[in-house]
RNA sequence: GCGCCCGUAGCUCAGUUGGAUAGAGCGUCGGGCUUCGAACCCGCAGGUCGCAGGUUCAAUUCCUGCCGGGCGCACCA
């Protein structure tokens, strides 16, 4: 349908050019906006404004002319005019409209998606939390936004895969060894010093006790380096295990884990660093070895190996990230928590130096997550490992309501998350809304099939009998969705489809509210030709619709066509989409 | 001090990547179930889009400066 007037536009812009009407030297993207009155139709556009200031006339001239260019528009609208500065405000034929349910009953799942991507190849990176601890609410907003942007690249013809980069080497998952070792020692009586900045939380306690339960007292007998680094391999890989089954539990896979330290034991950081000293991207100073960031637009060079000759976290993401590109990604998407922010023109110069564009790489930043229960803040403290883990708000509002709660908002701004609210099952709680409306659907599907009802594809229904105006509503709707998947993905903003879904939503419960879709129990079948006779009535009060089987059909086919949608939809955040609740 | 992000209704936030008279949810107030799921619907009220300039047919959106808030500014990750 979109096609279909955007194609009669770009004729009209053809065609004038040809005529010597129009010049234009770069032809503009015709866009297609909804207009915020109805009077103004039912599409808008702003080519003619946008094409005013380089054909030096005014935006209202050329609007004239496009309209005029139009081949047979009676074929497809039934009024195109020209408002105020130069919008060409159209009016759709009502079949047109109408045939978008066709287009969904054809392409079910598949409606929505797109080419766009031309098949590209994705890697998008989230979560990449430390091994050294259970995930907090904070990670599995990361877990969200991440799948959910991974789906809708997919969606949109990217060729996607997703990794978790796991950091398995350096001093973070040493301190947790050095951690458990302690909690370990202390189990068996031995009163040790604790590590400055360890890991304190109480789990580490928990798997100091699996240590003690596996190889019970004969890491005392080790030094203390060893004791350390058995401790720090039972430990890494425990908690290994608990993160990949939260996010399990989360709904959340990946295609593949990729390890920091084989980085280092491949050979990989350095063979990196070399090509870079080669190409004079690297130099030492104050016994350092310093990347020449600044040499593509960082404020400061930065250090690769510290004096004591260790590499640092950004040698090994160098590493990193040159091996994605190697692996023939065309574009990188990393997701990171914002406090990491500063750090983005750093991974950018290395993806330069890499040899590749800067916007080859595209950084998602997602906020923190400040938990809220009866509009009373939850303090969490990491320094004292008091935070409340992802595996808890799952266990107590579910994984949809988490996820829906998760994508409301844009990823970059913080998130208030009620706790109370996401658990609620009320109008208030956002989740249960548009889940409802797809249940509601479902519902009333089982009693059409109880009724000896048919759900009939649109092809099957006489489309139009469909002429209300809340009907025209839900189809102009459902016909902006494939554009929604579109601007989220090439965004890469989620809470845009998570809008888009209530909006929906909210029509099909206004339309379910006013409108009757089969008969009542106690009303009498009228024919079709009836129903026509009541309306030509026009009686003062408008008396209850009369419901004839054809409109019968016609509505359970839009129904079902939005119910498609939600699905749809709720599939690319990686929500449930529930036939009862 | 420097850099990044954010200031939109009482609260939490959208605003289609520069468009028309700026929207939604919650909250307040009022109304609606003899019906296919009331986990729902309808209405009222609520705004100098932080402030001041600039760019143009058009600025909440882009640029500059200021005010206010958050986060970064490691040879930590």
């Amino acid at each position: 349908m979109r096609e279909k007037v955007v194609g009669a536009l770009e004729g009209a812009l053809h065609k004038a050019r040809r005529k010597g009407q129009l010049k234009i030297e770069s032809f503009p993207m015709v866009t297609l906006d909804l207009p915020k009155r109805p009077e103004w139709g039912d599409l808008a556009t702003t080519v003619a404004m946008s094409l005013a200031s380089s054909e030096q006339r005014s935006p209202h001239d050329v609007a004239q002319i496009i309209l005029e260019n139009l081949d047979r528009p009676e074929a497809i609208f039934d009024r195109v005019e020209i408002a105020r500065p130069g919008f060409l405000n159209m009016t759709v034929k009502r079949e047109l409209w109408l045939e978008v349910l066709n287009e969904i009953e054809e392409q079910g799942q598949a409606y929505g998606r797109s080419d766009l991507g031309k098949g590209r190849r994705v890697l998008v990176e989230y979560v990449s939390a430390n091994p050294t601890g259970p995930l907090h609410v904070g990670h599995g907003r990361g877990a969200a936004v991440g799948q959910a942007i991974a789906n809708l690249l997919t969606a949109t013809g990217y060729d996607v895969a997703s990794e978790y980069y796991i950091n398995d080497a350096g001093r973070q998952i040493k301190l947790l060894g050095a951690s458990v070792y302690a909690r370990y020692q202390e189990l068996h009586g031995r009163r040790v010093p604790f590590p400055e900045d360890g890991y304190r939380g109480a789990y580490i306690e928990a798997v100091a006790a699996h240590v003690r339960d596996r190889v019970g007292s004969t890491l005392l007998e080790l030094p203390v380096e060893q004791g350390q680094q058995r401790c720090q391999d039972l430990a890494y890989h425990e908690l290994l295990d608990g993160v990949r089954q939260d996010l399990q539990s989360f709904g959340i896979e990946f295609d593949s884990w990729f390890s920091e330290a084989s980085l280092l034991s491949s050979g990989s950081v350095e063979q990196v660093l070399e090509d870079l000293k080669r190409r004079d991207l690297l130099f030492e100073q104050d016994g350092a070895l310093w990347f020449r960031a600044t040499a593509f637009g960082d404020e400061k060079d930065r250090v690769v190996r510290k004096q004591e000759g260790e590499y640092t976290y950004l040698a090994s993401d160098i590493a990193y990230h040159r091996d994605k590109l190697l692996r023939g990604y065309d574009l990188l998407i990393d997701v990171w928590g914002a406090d990491h922010h500063g750090y983005i023109p750093r991974m950018e110069a290395a993806v330069q130096a890499c040899g590749h564009p800067k916007d080859c790489l595209r950084v998602v930043l997602v906020q923190m997550v400040n938990l809220v229960r009866g509009g009373q803040k939850i303090e969490m403290s990491k320094r004292a490992g008091e935070f409340t883990t992802l595996r808890e708000v799952m266990d107590e509002v579910g994984t949809d309501a988490a996820k829906f709660f998760f994508l409301m908002r844009r990823s970059d701004t913080p998130l208030d998350f009620d706790l109370e609210l996401a658990k609620q099952q009320s109008a208030e709680n956002p989740v249960y809304y548009v889940q409802y409306a797809h249940a509601r659907a479902a519902s009333l599907f089982r009693v059409a099939e109880a009724r000896g009802i048919p759900v009939p594809k649109p092809s099957e229904t006489e489309l139009g009998l469909l002429t209300d105006q809340d009907e025209l509503g839900l189809i102009r709707a459902l016909s902006r969705y494939p554009s929604v998947v579109e601007a989220s993905a090439a965004a890469l903003e989620p809470h845009r489809l998570t809008f888009y879904l209530q909006e929906l939503a909210a029509l099909l419960h206004n339309f379910y509210y006013k409108h009757r879709i089969m008969p009542s129990t106690g009303q009498v079948e009228s024919s079709d030709a009836e129903r026509f006779v009541k309306v030509d009535e026009a009686p003062p009060v408008r008396p209850r619709e009369q419901i004839t089987p054809g409109l019968t059909a016609a509505r359970l086919a839009l129904m079902r066509e939005v119910q498609q949608v939600i699905r749809n939809g709720l599939g690319l955040l990686g929500i449930a989409a529930p036939d009862r609740m």
